[in-house]
RNA sequence: GGCAGGGUAGCUCAGCUGGUUAGAGCACGGCACUCAUAAUGCCGGGGUCGCGGGUUCGAGUCCCGCCCCUGCUACCA
């Protein structure tokens, strides 16, 4: 059985949870789960990046140790994923000391494979104040920063350690052009390709401003010890994590979700890290789009923040989960809206699927006393026409990544469905008694359309697709049936037999506004 | 400033190498039906395809110019 090792962007420990942190984790937590269903030995990391300056400084204005503040910041950010159901199979901690040892080790990893590969320098360059960050020479124009042409750069020197990364120029470009499903999506990957092309720079590894962090296992020739400067220590949580207690993270990962912003230290950075360290590159990096608010780009400091436990509670944590990765493309951008959450709420969840399961159980209670008719699964799947090629639709989109593209062609699945049965008006077949057998396969089909649909949408409402799963009558639940090694959307479904139950409504319809 | 990708119905988008009356979903209007969470199905209104030129028998689709948006342009993560 496939093993597939995931991962998402280890959160900054420096404030709360917001929608961004969210949308990567419920994406992430969906690839991980639809992987379950498919019989891989999945392993799910996410997890906190607790060292560095602002984080000491965010401490000390609060009167707290970096630990405590982590600490604090850690079991929010934990209490949030448990909300949304994010199934992940470890939590790392960069400020643990499995993490700081592994850290260590594959530094030291790097001295050994390749000694020339950190070197000390005296870092000098153009220090732009408004973007806090030194500036290479494609971003001045005219003596000033192009994203700041009214500041003065200023002229900086620190000595640290630092790391050859231009070495790995060719070795970068020779791997994308070889795998290039390594870079995902492909806009990404032309952006990572171009600034090779431009050539790359070698990068600081230590920094000698702060201590709260990795100490850099080797110290400068004059004595001074060094903290690890944020890549080295950050990124290696993927490979650090296996370091710990029970977990079964094996190196290399299969996958590496991330946010847009971060790509090149996930392309670039890690990669040559790891190469200089001898170590297998991550398979697969995926960057995911933005969320924004209201039209408006989302930013920690701009203040239009949403509250996510109110969001999560308008109309539960499966429907957000839903809605976010129906309504953003993970490849891409998207904008979060309440009247679009509304607008979806209702119409995919409450009208379209929600429906589909109460009319079709209504009517196996009313004209088959609750039991699904008796057909072989070919019958029915033949019956449900419109399920299979959707399904392989499905099947492709989740194996790009592509979410929405997912719960669009389940979807298409749920509308098919519902014109089925108008088409086939199970109310009027009842009613003769010659068409008994039309009125059995056309209720059968239907609830073996609700069963693969059930399935295909858990890996994004776990909750909710248990629900209808167990409505459905159907054998035990879907998340005890995964197993590794099984694949649980290429076993066939046989509803017949079952015994369907009608329950409350899926999603509920929310109470209509007094006019 | 440079490079890349975009600007198509109220909203989100599809429109491959140029070719009949420009499409989908949602929203909106009408009709049908009654199994269902007043849900569903069918029909319909609605678009100067960013702006201006050009090539062509014919351009949303190609070329030139312009406007606007987004991303990247290496040390906040």
């Amino acid at each position: 059985m496939p093993k597939f090792f995931v991962t998402t962007a280890i959160d900054y420990a420096n404030g709360e949870p917001h929608l961004g942190h969210a949308f990567e984790k419920i994406g992430a937590d969906a690839i991980a789960r639809y992987h379950r269903l498919r019989g891989d030995d999945v392993w799910l990391l996410i997890g906190m990046d607790e060292h560095g300056q602002k984080v000491a400084q965010t401490a000390a204005e609060r009167g707290l140790s970096p630990e405590e503040l982590t600490d604090r910041i850690a079991a929010s950010f934990q209490a949030m994923w448990q909300r949304l159901a994010i199934s992940y199979d470890q939590f790392i901690r960069t400020s643990t000391a499995e993490h700081r040892a592994g850290v260590r080790e594959l530094l030291l990893r790097i001295f050994e494979h390749n000694l020339d590969d950190f070197y000390e320098r005296s870092y000098q360059g153009w220090y732009c104040v408004g973007c806090e960050a030194f500036k290479q020479d494609a971003e001045i124009v005219d003596g000033k920063c192009v994203l700041h042409p009214t500041r003065t750069l200023e002229w900086v020197e620190e000595r640290n350690w630092f790391f050859r990364l231009s070495r790995y120029r060719d070795f970068l470009l020779e791997h994308i052009e070889a795998h290039p499903e390594f870079i995902e999506p492909v806009t990404r990957r032309n952006e990572i390709v171009s600034l090779l092309r431009q050539g790359l720079e070698d990068i600081s590894a230590s920094r000698s401003r702060f201590s709260w962090g990795v100490p850099f296992p080797k110290p400068t020739s004059d004595g001074e010890q060094q903290t690890t400067y944020v890549w080295f220590d950050a990124l290696p949580n993927y490979y650090t994590a296996s370091r710990f207690p029970g977990s079964r993270a094996t190196w290399p990962a299969q996958l590496h979700i991330i946010g847009k912003d971060i790509t090149r230290f996930h392309c670039v950075i890690w990669p040559a890290m790891l190469e200089a360290a001898k170590l297998p590159l991550p398979e697969r990096v995926f960057a995911h789009g933005f969320v924004n608010l209201g039209g408006e780009r989302f930013s920690k400091s701009a203040g239009v923040r949403l509250d996510l436990g109110e969001a999560v509670d308008r109309f539960g944590p499966d429907a957000f989960r839903y809605f976010l990765l129906r309504e953003v493309p993970f490849d891409a951008d998207g904008n979060f809206s309440w009247e679009r959450f509304e607008e979806r709420y209702i119409a995919d969840l409450a009208n379209a699927f929600g429906n589909l399961a109460s009319r079709t159980i209504a009517m196996l209670e009313k004209y088959c006393g609750g039991v699904v008719p008796a057909f072989d699964p070919v019958s029915l799947a033949a019956a449900a026409s419109w399920v299979a090629p959707e399904e392989v639709r499905y099947a492709e989109a989740m194996g790009g990544q592509l979410l929405h593209e997912a719960l669009a062609a389940a979807w298409r699945i749920v509308a098919r469905a519902n014109e089925y049965v108008d088409r086939q008006a199970p109310w009027k077949l009842a009613k003769a008694p010659e068409q008994r057998p039309e009125l059995e396969i056309t209720l059968a089909a239907l609830a073996y359309t609700l069963a693969r649909v059930a399935l295909l949408v858990w890996p994004f409402m776990p909750s909710k697709a248990e629900q209808l799963w167990e409505q459905l009558g159907a054998p035990g639940t879907i998340g005890g049936s995964v197993q590794a090694g099984t694949d649980l959307l290429a076993r066939p479904v046989n509803p017949s037999a079952w015994h369907v139950t009608k329950g409350a409504p899926l999603f509920p319809r929310p109470q209509a506004p007094v006019a």
